[in-house]
DNA sequence: CGCATTTGGTTGACACGTCAATCTTTTCAC
DNA sequence: GTGAAAAGATTGACGTGTCAACCAAATGCG
C-alpha cells in the first residue's frame, strides 16, 4: 500500500473551511427560514416548487423529480407538511396510484411571505458579496469538483 | 413592502448548482466514507479528532470545541460509537464530571484503514481538480459568503 | 382474459442533529 | 463549611434523511 499523499498546512486549511462552510451555510439558510417563516429548508423547497407549477398542483413522484430527492424523502415530508396543514394531497384523477400535491390557504400565504425574505438572504449573502467575476469563478470550480465527485461514481 | 429583486435567470442558475452542491458533496462523502470503512462522515471527524491528540485520549467537551459541535450532538455519536465498539469512556481523573474519551483497538485500525481513502478522495475530487489559483479563488469567496452570513448573525 | 411485472407511493426501522430539561460534580462567595 | 450558581455531560422528544420492505394500481404479454 503506498503511503498516501497528505494534505500540506495550506491544503487542511482550506479543506478546513471548506468543511465548515459546507456545514455552516445549510445551517444558516436553514435558521433564517426558520426564523422568519417556521418552515425548513426542505419544506420551502416544497412549497416553492409546487407554487412555481402552472396548474397549482402536481404529482409527488415529479416533485421528487423536480427536486432531485427520493421518493420516500418526498412523502415523509409530505405527511409532515400535510399535518401541519401547509398543503392537501387527493388521489389523482388519471391514475389511481398518484397523489396530486397542491397548496393550501396558510401554504400559499406561508410561501408568499417567506420567499422575499429568503431571495433576501440568497441576494444578500452570496451575490451581493461576490463580484460577477467571482460568481463565475465560483461556477467553474463547482462544476469541477463535482465532476470529480461524478467520476469516482460518488455524487 | 418593497418588492424584492428577484433573481436574473443566470443568478438562478448558479444558485441551483450551488445548494445541489451544498447536498450532494456532503453525500458523497458520507458515500465514500461508508463503502470504505462502514463509518458516517461524524465517526471519522471523532475518531480522526481523537487520534490526533498526543495523550490519546480527550474530554468529551475538548471534543466538542474541537469540531465546533454541540455538547449534546457529541454525547449522542458517542454513546452509538461506544456500542459499536470504535471508542471507550470513563470518567475523568481530575473531574468527576467529566468523560475521558480514547479509541478502542478496533478504532484504531477502523481509522488507520480509512484516512488514507478519505484524504485520497479529498485530494482527488478537491485539489486534483482545481488550480491553485482556484483553490485561493475558493477560499475568497467562502470567506466572503461567510462574512455576509456572520454578518446577518445567521452563522 | 389472467397473471407476472412495473410503477407510484407509503411505511418502519434506524442514524443523525437540535433544543430544552435534567443530573451531578465543582466552584466560590459568604 | 454551606448553599447557590456554574460547568460537564446526558437524556428525551422531535424533525429529518436513508434504506429496504411493502402495498396497490396499471401495464403488458401469453
Amino acid at each position: 500500500m503506498p503511503e498516501p499523499r497528505w494534505l500540506t498546512a495550506q491544503e487542511q486549511e482550506l479543506w478546513l473551511e471548506f468543511r465548515e462552510f459546507l456545514w455552516g451555510f445549510p445551517s444558516a439558510m436553514d435558521r433564517q427560514l426558520n426564523r422568519d417563516s417556521g418552515l425548513s429548508t426542505g419544506e420551502y423547497s416544497v412549497l416553492a416548487a409546487v407554487s412555481d407549477v402552472a396548474p397549482g398542483s402536481l404529482r409527488s413522484g415529479d416533485l421528487a423529480a423536480t427536486l432531485q430527492w427520493e421518493r420516500s424523502r418526498v412523502s415523509h415530508l409530505l405527511r409532515r407538511m400535510e399535518s401541519k396543514g401547509l398543503i392537501e394531497r387527493c388521489v389523482a384523477s388519471c391514475d389511481g396510484r398518484g397523489q396530486e400535491i397542491k397548496l393550501s390557504e396558510a401554504g400559499w400565504d406561508t410561501i408568499r411571505a417567506a420567499a422575499p425574505q429568503h431571495v433576501g438572504f440568497v441576494r444578500e449573502t452570496l451575490f451581493d458579496s461576490l463580484s460577477t467575476t467571482e460568481q463565475e469563478q465560483l461556477r467553474t470550480i463547482l462544476g469541477k469538483v463535482r465532476g470529480a465527485v461524478v467520476e469516482r461514481e460518488l455524487w
